[in-house]
DNA sequence: GTAGTATGAATGAACG
DNA sequence: CGTTCATTCATACTAC
């Protein structure tokens, strides 16, 4: 999306600087950035509101080049793994002999559909067309209700107009 | 990644339908119905009704599976990570080293970027017709031109305490 | 140079 | 709507 894609040129490292220079891409954390952060982790910090990822970042651009947005996938990206790290060492020192399917979401997530897997991926003709006329004024949750419970949608094998020119609103 | 950079990576996998397995997973959208999604997004189209979603979804199933949910949650990501990235950019800024000019903040960004939403080859033929009265607003209003970058503080010159600590908290 | 790994970045899905 | 979770993509780094 517009992510803005903010660039920053990072140098190497704090003691690097191997001259090979700024790379522009993604973030490079110093060192001492990844102490600091690390600290607070532990510290129990593990999910920094808006306010504390500014004022971490502001602190931590002392040390270089960083963006509120680092701090918050830094964060994000550490908990995450240190979960999934957990979560895999439980699910197999942990329950029964692994079944083929240790995986219990990565399957079809939902009430999805498609059981389709390795064969030719041809559609299902399903007419269930949208359900009714919507009422209007109608919640946000009651949207979103309506939306997951909806299992498929039935994509037509006959195409439609395609002159999708955003006209059809 | 190339210079381009711009915009989004297109993923190298293609989603399911296609020839082999169609991993049933998550939604994951073609180009194309990114391409009119946000095209939609950025014409004004922000929350867009049910009935809205609905026409929306079932066009855009020509390009590739998918369900009314999925552009549900696409718009409801889409605003919101919009203005989570405004507000993570923003503020921290302060009245502290005044404000620069904005030229300055483009400077700073020297090697990169613009926030350059889609430099891709407009190839959409966007015909963009406002949506009907049903919901007149947003307007033009669009002007979210500003380079929200956050290269800001250069270290506002005179070093804060660095004595942080994660005392600052 | 290729393979493997660590991790930054992105985003679909969903929660409160 | 703001926030959080899970999964995946992309890339820096390391080892062979």
């Amino acid at each position: 999306m517009d992510d803005g894609m903010s660039g920053f040129c990072i140098k190497s490292r704090v003691d690097g600087s191997g001259g090979g220079g700024t790379k522009c891409g993604r973030w490079n954390p110093t060192s001492e950035q990844v102490k600091v952060l690390t600290g607070l982790f532990r510290s129990g910090l593990q999910t920094p509101s808006t306010d504390q990822i500014q004022k971490i970042s502001s602190q931590l651009s002392f040390y270089g080049m960083i963006e509120s947005k680092n701090v918050f996938y830094w964060f994000q990206n550490h908990k995450a793994r240190e979960r999934q790290k957990r979560r895999r060492v439980s699910s197999v020192a942990h329950e029964q002999h692994d079944q083929v399917h240790r995986e219990d979401k990565v399957s079809c997530a939902k009430h999805f559909v498609d059981v389709n897997q390795d064969s030719e991926p041809e559609r299902v003709i399903e007419t269930l067309q949208l359900f009714p006329l919507n009422s209007f004024n109608e919640s946000e949750s009651d949207k979103r209700r309506l939306f997951t419970n909806e299992c498929k949608e039935t994509h037509q094998t006959d195409h439609p107009p395609l002159d999708l020119r955003l006209s059809f609103l």
